[in-house]
DNA sequence: TGAAAAATTGCAATCGTTTGCAATAAGAAA
DNA sequence: TTTCTTATTGCAAACGATTGCAATTTTTCA
């Protein structure tokens, strides 16, 4: 009775067809006249089975389009093939955030983790109480863990790597730290960037983004170092101080362009606050490239198609994606795991041009 | 033996400390003095517990920051908090989609989801073969599905509804539709779209979009309808066939462009053609939106923020995730849900104006 | 032909919860 | 008191798979 009922509150059937109820590995075992051990290892693919057998199980597993109870499989084994994506957003904020860069991402390793068989479970989480994810790994709802951004929040996450919880993140290395990344070359990044626009000619170079993030810290630091190499003072004021959104973004640029200072040319930490910037400066009368060059940072798949079209630096996600799952992979096995860095390119297109 | 493997193997420990190991409902009870199924009725707030002996249990269970294995759970109970999200992609292209629609409403579906104590697996899919997401459903792994598109499948969809599964889609209403479906009001979208065009003067209207997509049809038969209303005659060869990716939508307007067709405005059938074809235009010298007006659809956060910033028509994706995932509740519940509409507004920006 | 080795298969315990039912304790009614 | 409710709790059987070990069959080799 018991079992009946669960049964049906499970598969939302009238009383009458129970009987064509789900089907399951005693089910399999039955028709195919030997024991569930069997058919487990036939499904699994042991070595202990019979090839013939395994084929013939396979065959009728199919037909009957059976398909395994994860939970118990889960539970029995130990192990668990979920993996849990986490895009941590700024609590103050708390909106969505829309940057395409994350569902690129997200896209990305979806792809890797199906390629492995893994699932994706997705997940929503305050910045400020990243902590939180441990319970996603210690309830056994996920395997692993990949954390995108890791924003300010490296102690917070130092102390999850001691508690022993398997993830990897999307992000910059830092001092001391006790958990693998995965990350562009920021500095790299913001070498490149601002190089380019030293090359065009370019002196008064503003800096778009938020300097706390340790991300854009290090594309800054980058930004920094090209001024020094092409000997060019750089000017503090020089910057706007803007997070990741782009509503905000909008503000802090135009507080920008009413202190009157003077500048030719634009980088950017993201390609949205890049084209948040281009539309705000345009609607001033400043002409792009001409008047203000800008360089963003991501190549989204718009940069390409913005007008006009952005010089941005591009990071390689599917090779971002691939690194983080696999690295993941080896944390979960138990080895070591060395962070990684994917290399960052420079796409010149027409939002930059010489003085 | 055994299990000290299996739970090694889990924890990643060394053997040294492996008698720290997670801590579940038997130690609780051990430790309160009470069974594990006090404990169980305990934390599930059963009424057959007395209010002291659960209060001391949920507080041992905080302390020791217990958490419950999911595994255990759904697999005697019998149910599971899990939804998988799928968002189709158009399999030729095989690449991501990276309009962040999805990142929002992605967002909104966890947020609610997450509200209801819910969790989130996200899953890709080929929308060709949509029925692989019987799969999901049947294997335990979730236990209902919210799809995000209904693209051109409808009749697989039906199928899915025929087999019981659970699922609510994102898309338009369909004659003969099994299943419940959440969406815009495309077609008084492409309504207040090209009225408002039209009322500006505006008589040869681009329409920039893939007809054969279930919403995207109705949002061109909106657009038909307003220009019956207005009695302007509606040319055929006002058509720019584009399906949703931005780098194919380049070509595609340009080859519009070659074709030197009269026009004088253009609704495109996401935010993100309408901004690469701004883009297009502009390069080619068109001034927008004297020569040529803009209208766009989703209005995702950008679209505030172009040049000129976009004039279209929004979605109340808040909303619309919270009557997706309300739906599916009662989907669940086995009660009937009903299609729903959310409203569809009109946002006039500065890509319109008046002939 | 017989014994040992190898290849297959099945038995039964187990994973960590939930839950029907029996058991007990406490309170109310007689 | 005694009996009947009612409020709490525990026992033990599930849930649907996996897996160590024993049992059986087949093969190999003297």
């Amino acid at each position: 009775m018991d079992v009946n009922r669960r049964f049906m509150q499970r598969t939302h059937m009238a009383k009458s067809d129970a009987e064509s109820k789900k089907i399951q590995m005693v089910d399999i075992a039955r028709m195919a006249g030997v024991s569930t051990s069997t058919v487990s290892r036939a499904l699994n693919g042991s070595p202990l089975i019979n090839e013939e057998t395994r084929q013939r199980i396979a065959d009728l597993a199919r037909s009957l389009s059976y398909s395994i109870n994860l939970s118990a499989k889960n539970l029995r084994s130990g192990e668990n093939r979920t993996i849990g994506v986490v895009i941590p957003y700024q609590d103050e904020i708390r909106q969505d955030v829309t940057d395409p860069f994350f569902m690129t991402m997200l896209g990305h390793l979806a792809d890797q983790l199906t390629k492995q068989n893994f699932d994706l479970l997705f997940s929503r989480i305050a910045a400020s109480h990243i902590e939180d994810l441990a319970q996603l790994y210690e309830s056994g709802r996920v395997g692993g863990l990949i954390v995108v951004g890791q924003w300010d929040q490296h102690e917070k996450l130092n102390d999850l790597a001691r508690r022993q919880i398997p993830f990897v993140v999307w992000g910059g290395q830092l001092p001391r730290q006790l958990y693998c990344t995965v990350g562009g070359d920021n500095f790299n990044g913001g070498y490149l960037a601002t190089q380019h626009l030293l090359s065009l000619g370019r002196r008064r170079i503003v800096f778009m983004g938020d300097k706390d993030a340790t991300e854009t810290q290090q594309r800054y630091a980058g930004y920094l170092q090209a001024h020094q190499a092409y000997k060019v003072a750089h000017d503090p004021a020089l910057y706007v101080p803007s997070p990741f959104t782009v509503a905000e973004a909008r503000v802090d640029i135009n507080e920008f362009l009413k202190k009157k200072i003077a500048f030719d040319s634009l980088f950017a930490a993201s390609d949205l606050l890049a084209i948040t910037a281009m539309g705000a400066m345009t609607q001033h009368g400043l002409r792009i490239p001409q008047d203000v060059s800008v360089v963003g940072y991501d190549d989204i798949g718009m940069a390409e198609h913005t007008y006009p079209p952005l010089t941005t630096i591009r990071q390689p996600m599917d090779l971002a994606g691939q690194a983080l799952v696999q690295n993941l992979m080896r944390v979960l096995s138990d080895k070591h795991a060395d962070s990684e860095v994917v290399k960052t390119d420079l796409i010149i297109r027409n939002s930059t041009c010489p003085v």
